[in-house]
Parts: structure tokens; C-alpha cells; sequence
DNA sequence: TATTGTTATACTCTATAACTATA
DNA sequence: TATAGTTATAGAGTATAACAATA
């Protein structure tokens, strides 16, 4: 059972698998949007403007890639700068409408394909296999 | 439904998650085996000998990333190239038992792994769980 | 003295394009 | 002419180390 699962994660998480789905997910979304930006909007998106080195762990990148990110992302009109209230050495950023359309567009995405591969599950079936897929990752070997 | 699978893919397919797993299943393997040299030793244990051209696909890399890949396993003791019987411009790499050896140990960490977070579940929902996420991620959104 | 955002630098990993040998 | 393996090169992305400004 656990080779069973671990097989199935192995595939899961190869390169190609990941790229291939970031691309799917990403098409026609902008240079701006891909596999590293991504999680810049989705960390922003789940828990409001942030600072950069505030961010840095969520995204898995040091406050310089956050940076860097921050600025493609900046210049494609989905993220801004904004001065933190309480402390001026910090700024925090904040996803602009078009930034909170774009990741709506990419869980949106992302959800269909999901449910559409699930379609022809018997529905009892589904809703199970999501319930222990959430609670297998938020508190498996992952977390 | 869609959603609740869509955010907990989010999380597995993380950068930072990835790494965290590779780096706690390959720890004290030697520097030759790591995430990207894993894929190699694994299409090999699966399918046998192949040539580099053959592996590029399954591997997600060209061949030229294959041969680096090889030749780095290859000095760590965990594949060796023989000629290709019937084509004598391909060389077969193939799998010493050293790295017969280390596929197993990885593969077996893996399942402890999931083994392990997975003690607390209903039999049932366990056993249910690895035939769900098995057939999703076979002909789901990814194959 | 410590921390923020930013930038320059070095490093790693990849695909692309060559090259030689064989089909 | 095409394909195998290999190597050199260029590109993308990262962490590290610096910097000035603020805490």
C-alpha cells in the first residue's frame, strides 16, 4: 500500500508531470505567470499583502527571489507596491485586481481539470478521495 | 470538490515540498543520488537496461542531460554502460547492484514514510486512498 | 546592532548546437 | 542521410554577499 502510494507520488512529482501541468494551467496568462511567479500570487492571494522577506519562506525562495519575482510581476500590472504602514524599511505587496483575476483564472483552471478527470467517478468515490488527498498532504511526511 | 484536490495539489507540487522529501529520502546516499539523478535510477529498475537516447523521454531530460546524469552515477558505482548488443553507436546502461541497491533503499524509505502517516487512518480508507490517488494520477489531469 | 529591499556575483542545471562514429 | 553518445556554450534560475535606509 505505502509502494503503491509512493509510486504514484513519484510520477506525481517528476519534472515533465509539474511542467506539463504548469504550462496547461498557464497558457495565455502572460510571461509574467508560471511556475515560480505562481506562488507568489497564490501565497498572496491565501493570506493578504506581505512583505517580501515576510513571504520568503511561504514561497520557498529567499527574500531576493521573492524580490525578483515581485518585480516581473510588478511590471505585468498584477502585483504593487505599497509602503508598510508601521514600518519604513518594509513594502508590502499587494495583488491588483488583475492579480486576483489571475489566480481566480488559474484555481479555476486548475479545478476544472481536476473535476473533469474525476467525472466519470462514482461521486461517493470523489468526494472521498478529496477529503483524504487534503488531509494526507496537510498532515502527511509533507508537512 | 475540484478545489479542495486543486489546493492540496498546490501544496504537493511546491517547490519547497519537493525538496524537503528529496533531501530527507536521499540523505546519507552519497552525492551522486539527489532529485534530479533519482529519475534515472528509477526508469532503469523499472524497464531494464536503456540506452541514453531511450531514457531521454522517461526522464524528462534530452539526451545529453541523460549522459551527465550517467556519468555521475556511473563514478558513484551505480551504473555502469555496456555496449549495445545489436547497435554499436548506443551503449546499455544498466544498474550495478549498488544501484539495484539504492532504487530499493529509496523506494522502501518512501513507503515507510507512508506508511507511517498513514497508521492513524481507518485499514479501509487507507487501502481505499492508494487505489484512488493510483488511478487519478494515472489517466487524471497529469498523464 | 539587526533587519528590509535591492543589486551584483557565483553557482547549478538545462537545452541547443556542434562533433565523431555508426546505421 | 539519420541517429547514437558526448562535449561546449548560452540561457534561466537560485542563493550568497554586499549595500543603503530604517528599526
Amino acid at each position: 500500500m505505502g509502494y503503491e502510494i509512493a509510486d504514484a507520488l513519484g510520477l506525481l512529482l517528476r519534472r515533465t508531470t509539474r511542467e506539463r501541468l504548469h504550462r496547461s494551467l498557464t497558457e495565455g496568462m502572460g510571461e509574467a505567470v508560471d511556475e515560480v511567479t505562481y506562488p507568489v500570487l497564490s501565497a498572496l492571494a491565501r493570506t493578504g499583502p506581505r512583505s517580501a522577506a515576510d513571504l520568503a519562506s511561504d514561497v520557498g525562495l529567499d527574500r531576493s527571489g521573492v524580490t525578483r519575482r515581485a518585480t516581473r510581476l510588478e511590471q505585468a500590472g498584477l502585483v504593487r507596491r505599497e509602503p508598510h504602514p508601521t514600518d519604513r524599511r518594509a513594502a508590502l505587496l499587494v495583488l491588483t485586481d488583475a492579480g486576483e483575476r489571475a489566480v481566480a483564472e488559474l484555481r479555476r483552471r486548475l479545478a476544472d481539470h481536476i473535476t473533469a478527470s474525476l467525472a466519470a467517478w462514482p461521486p461517493g468515490a470523489a468526494r472521498e478521495f478529496a477529503r483524504s488527498l487534503h488531509r494526507f498532504v496537510a498532515d502527511g511526511p509533507f508537512a
